[in-house]
DNA sequence: CGACACTTTGACGCACTTCAAAGGGGGTGG
DNA sequence: CCACCCCCTTTGAAGTGCGTCAAAGTGTCG
């Protein structure tokens, strides 16, 4: 939905922009290569991540329809992945950066999807000092609350990528999945699509990372 | 990156502010009230941090000298606290956003630090998934490039805001101290005082987080 | 010198990991 | 259209790193 200045990089920038398809898996950049493009998702799920030495993997944080990534100056911090099959907008940096130089408007709004990739990234770290049942629980309301189809939802990521964003193994946020069913504040009707029976329950659970002080 | 531009808001805009001292443990701002000032560490360490509801605290950062916080918009995300007694120089953001919304070298500095802080917090993620022998090691390595003394460093603050940050117990945090300690990684002269005796192997332990693919 | 706060150490419990194997579910080939 | 296979998910059992609770050690400042 484009409104007046609501969303920024909307109308003009993004005509700027070529639109990319890519396969579920399909690679869209990686870490520490010199960043070229911007992207806006227009449809389906990105996950940006790093690989750790031990095999393991950071899940950063998933992109769905609106989101903006990949604006790190010069060099990729993470790589891109598709989650599902994807459409974006890929704008050249150079494109907007020179923009930004002439229309501070535009260097606003870059400054503004940075802040909230910022402050997304700052409740990820509060996350990560939760349980498992925290984590998960505020993990389901985040998605239910982007994919805004109510309280049932369609998860475009398996359980390995929840797994690797929280910081946890697959087994135990299966296992915490089918605690949360047990609990009766979720329903399975199978292994992606969630039903969300108790949401205030559930954010009372995730709220202990939310709000500070009271 | 470091060039004729590398430290943005030092000169005009720095003078726009007052300056401003704190005691140990004097509080700078709340979180969730409006941001007013954006600030400039002159001398000492501030901690922002968020109180969480178990009674458990997250400290988002430690600001050292030269380093900028609180440039949230809006509303703060975290508290903010003097680590140690310090002074600061305080900077109206509604001055910042005037000049930025004429000057977009101004913001397009904006965006350099955020960017940066955006770029710390991933990293403080990263550290979040990694062992307490670990994290430590990350964040000792991380003190000894910040207060550049070289590998004799005398920590701004005490094991409770160690183990907040890294999302350890105080306790954990102790018994890391000593274990890296036995292992002749570093030496403890007082508990603040820490020598960095084998760096490189240090290095290697925090390595896990930092170098995704080799 | 004594009081208090911070740090360290110890013993024990538990949540999550690890290792292992048994379900599903969807897609492909026969 | 069914059957088989592969991968994802779930479940189980055992191990462990960190948290919790408790107390002793250490440094600092009145």
């Amino acid at each position: 939905m484009s409104s007046g200045t609501a969303y920024p990089l909307s109308g003009p920038i993004e005509s700027l922009g070529l639109s990319a398809s890519f396969t579920r898996d399909a690679e869209i950049y990686e870490e520490n290569n010199p960043a070229e493009y911007l992207y806006k998702v227009v449809d389906g799920t990105v996950r940006t991540y790093k690989a750790l030495t031990d095999g393991r993997r950071q899940i950063g944080a998933f992109y769905m329809t609106g989101d903006f990534f990949g604006l790190e100056d010069e060099v990729r911090a993470f790589s891109a992945e598709a989650v599902t099959d994807a459409n974006l907008v890929a704008i050249k940096r150079s494109t907007v950066m020179a923009l930004a130089a002439e229309e501070n408007d535009v260097a606003r709004q870059l400054w503004v999807l940075t802040s909230r990739e910022l402050e997304r990234t700052r409740n990820h770290i509060q996350l990560m000092v939760e349980s498992a049942e925290q984590r998960l629980a505020a993990f389901l309301i985040e998605m239910a609350d982007r994919l805004d189809r109510g309280d049932d939802i369609e998860l475009p990521m398996g359980r390995r990528d929840v797994a690797d964003y929280l910081g946890l193994t697959v087994e135990t946020v299966s296992r915490t999945f089918t605690h949360l069913e047990k609990m009766a504040l979720i329903a399975l009707p199978t292994s992606r699509r969630i039903v969300l029976r108790n949401r205030p329950a559930l954010e009372q659970l995730a709220a202990v990372a939310r709000l500070g002080c009271q």
